[in-house]
Order: structure tokens, then C-alpha cells, then sequence
DNA sequence: AACTATTTATAAGA
DNA sequence: TTCTTATAAATAGTT
């Protein structure tokens, strides 16, 4: 209906899709007060253009909430409802298995043994104490590569002031190694842990 | 556009009503597919009749929920996305947490210790240490009131063979509380809650 | 559901 | 964007 018969496939040229798409939006929403008028009827017409401009109609007599509902009602389903509750499932899924992992780390810790037999105490036990002998190997692994290193550059640098001052003392980080309370860094690490679960606890959703 | 011009009010005889609801219905359903196609736009076209009749057009390239969302963003509205989108960051942030305390796991069990400084590794280790005697204790402790509780049936019940079956023999109980491996119980915790573990990392949600 | 005279929408151009 | 206008498309009234 113009100068010309168009073809109905996508118009290439940016601007002339723009200008048909500006007319006959124009066309489509009378077309649907029209009906909205004439047949009485409930029309909600949302558009959203290639670029992401939305408009919309929607009939006086009706909202687009009330026209959602409605649409739903008819076709018997509730989508929100739906991806809602599945969400909160496996909201609540997760949040059970981080208390799970919790409860082992407080274990891990000495806390919150009583729940445990026995046998769950002497698995425990044995577990951690290889696992410690792991890290304390991997440890002396890690201080025995920092001190390669220091000896490379103090070699290279040939001043063991400036070695000294860059790599720390060698002589006090064996020392420390295996010395008494210097927690500082695992605690820290602890901490953050901490504060994130106190985020977490209190804001539990509630749904409307 | 027709064998007369026809002004643009409520139709009141029922049956043209009927009629022009069809035909306009077909057109405007045939313009907003036009549009889709021509300016690769969006469209949701719902309408019911004053009859209550449903029908609905969607361009192919969307769902209706989809374009619900996208309308509600689109004025900023909050009739729940906004409380869904919430959700999902909630459920980002205790997925995450639930990655450190894995990983705090993981190294309390001596793996995943590369990242691990020296001092991160002394803590760790020491922690550990202390731990595990904790856990030793409470095991002795443990162990210690099977032993009075089963004393206490043995003379109760003045039946040593019966207070055996029930109770436990405590001498192969002191045995193991020292001895090789018998991780079992605890291992059967762990696997619980790595089969957990799978279950929520491949069931990722997506929203549709 | 077809038909068709008319009205309406709009493509192309300004 | 907006206006113009030749032409295509939609549809009101009829059968």
C-alpha cells in the first residue's frame, strides 16, 4: 500500500527500516484502539525495535499487569511463579550444602564435635593429621624455594644488605616456621569467610 | 476502508460486532508479523474479546515472558523482576561463598596449597595441629564415657556377653583409637556432600 | 466465506 | 522528522 509493492523481508538500509518501522507503529496502535472501540475488546500491544525503543498500548479499560494475569490464566500457567519457586529450591539447596561445608570446616577446626561418634572422631583425627604433615611438607617446599631465590639474587646483587632487605631474613623465617602464635594470615582469611556468612544469614528472601 | 466509512465506535449489534472482531483481528495480527519482519522489531500483541476469547501474537525471535521482562525494565516498574534479579545476585554471592569454604576445605585436607604463602602455610598448619589434638581429646573423652556407660550396664545387667553385644568391645575399641585407617564415617560425610556439590554446580539456572 | 466498492495505510520522494 | 501522493492493502457492507 504505497508507491510501490514491498517484499515482507527485512529492510537492509538502517534508516528505512527506522522510517517503516515509525509508520506503521503509527498504523499498528490505531489499528488496535480501533478494535479496542469498535469489538469492546482488551488489546495490550508491547513493541520493542531493533534498536531497543519500546512503546506500547494498551486498552483504557485494561493494564498490561491485568492483561499478564489474564494471559497466564488463559493458558494455565504461572512462569514467574514457576522460575520462581524453582530458584528459591535451589537457593535453599545451596544454602543447606554451605552449612554442610560449615559444620566440616568448624570440625576441622576443633568446634562442634559433640554430633560426633566415635568413629567419625578417629577419621577425623587421622585425616587431619595427615593432611597437616601435607601442608607442613608443602611448607618447607615453599620456604626452601624462597630461600634458592634469596641466595640466587644475593649472589647476583653481591650486597647482602639490599638481599637482606628485599627477600626478609632467612634466619628468622626458618625460625618462625615452626614457632609458636603467628595465626595472623589464616585468621584473616577466616574472617572474610565470616563476614560473608553473616551477609548471607540475615538476608534470607522473602517473596512476595 | 470499505463500501462505506464507518465511524470508530462500539459495534452494537453482537453479531457484526463478531465479525469485524475477526477480520480486524486477522489484519492487525498480520501487520504486527509484518513489522516483526520488516524492522526486525519485537512484538507482543494479546487481546481478548469482550467475549473473553484469547489470542495472542508473539514475533518468533522472543517469548512472551521475555518481552514482560524487557517491558518492566523498560519503565523501571517493579512488579518482581527486580526482586528476582536480587535473587539471582543472592544466589551468585552464596555460590561463591560456597567456593571459599570448598577451598578452605580442600587445604584443610592438604590440596589446592599452591596459592599459599609461607606464613598462610604456617597458620594453616599450626591451626591444624591444634585441631586435631582438640579432636584427639574429645575422641578419649568419647571413647571414655562408652567405657563407664558400658561398665555401668555390665553390672547393671550382670551379663557380660549381653553388655558386649550392645555396647562394643572395648578393648578393640581402645586399639583403634590409635590405630591404621579407618576413615569410613568420615569419608561417607565427605562423599555426601561432594554429591551435593555436583548436583548444584551443573544445575545452573538459567532464566528464560 | 466470498466479493468488491471504498476507505485507509503507507512506500517513495521531497 | 513531517508532508505529499500514487498506489497497495484492508475492510464494511453485501451476497
Amino acid at each position: 500500500m504505497g508507491r510501490g509493492k514491498i517484499e515482507i523481508k527485512r529492510i537492509e538500509n538502517p534508516t528505512n527500516r527506522q522510517v517503516t518501522y515509525s509508520k506503521r507503529r503509527n498504523g499498528i496502535f490505531k489499528k488496535a484502539q480501533e478494535l479496542t472501540v469498535l469489538c469492546d475488546a482488551k488489546v495490550s500491544l508491547i513493541m520493542f525495535s531493533n534498536t531497543g525503543k519500546f512503546h506500547e498500548y494498551i486498552s483504557p479499560t485494561t493494564t498490561t499487569k491485568k492483561m499478564f494475569d489474564q494471559y497466564q490464566k488463559s493458558l494455565g500457567v504461572d512462569l514467574w511463579s514457576t522460575h520462581y519457586a524453582k530458584m528459591q529450591e535451589s537457593y535453599r539447596k545451596l544454602k543447606e550444602i554451605n552449612n554442610k561445608l560449615r559444620k566440616d570446616i568448624r570440625q576441622r577446626m576443633g568446634e562442634d564435635l559433640d554430633d560426633l561418634t566415635f568413629e567419625e572422631l578417629r577419621g577425623l583425627e587421622q585425616n587431619m593429621s595427615s593432611s597437616a604433615a601435607t601442608v607442613r611438607e608443602r611448607k618447607f617446599h615453599v620456604i626452601k624455594t624462597q630461600t634458592d631465590t634469596y641466595k640466587k639474587k644475593e649472589t647476583k646483587y653481591d650486597d647482602p644488605h639490599y638481599g637482606l632487605v628485599d627477600n626478609g631474613d632467612y634466619q628468622s623465617a626458618m625460625a618462625l616456621a615452626n614457632g609458636a602464635s603467628n595465626l595472623y594470615a589464616f585468621r584473616m582469611q577466616q574472617q572474610n569467610l565470616h563476614q560473608g556468612t553473616g551477609g548471607y544469614g540475615s538476608s534470607d528472601l522473602t517473596l512476595a
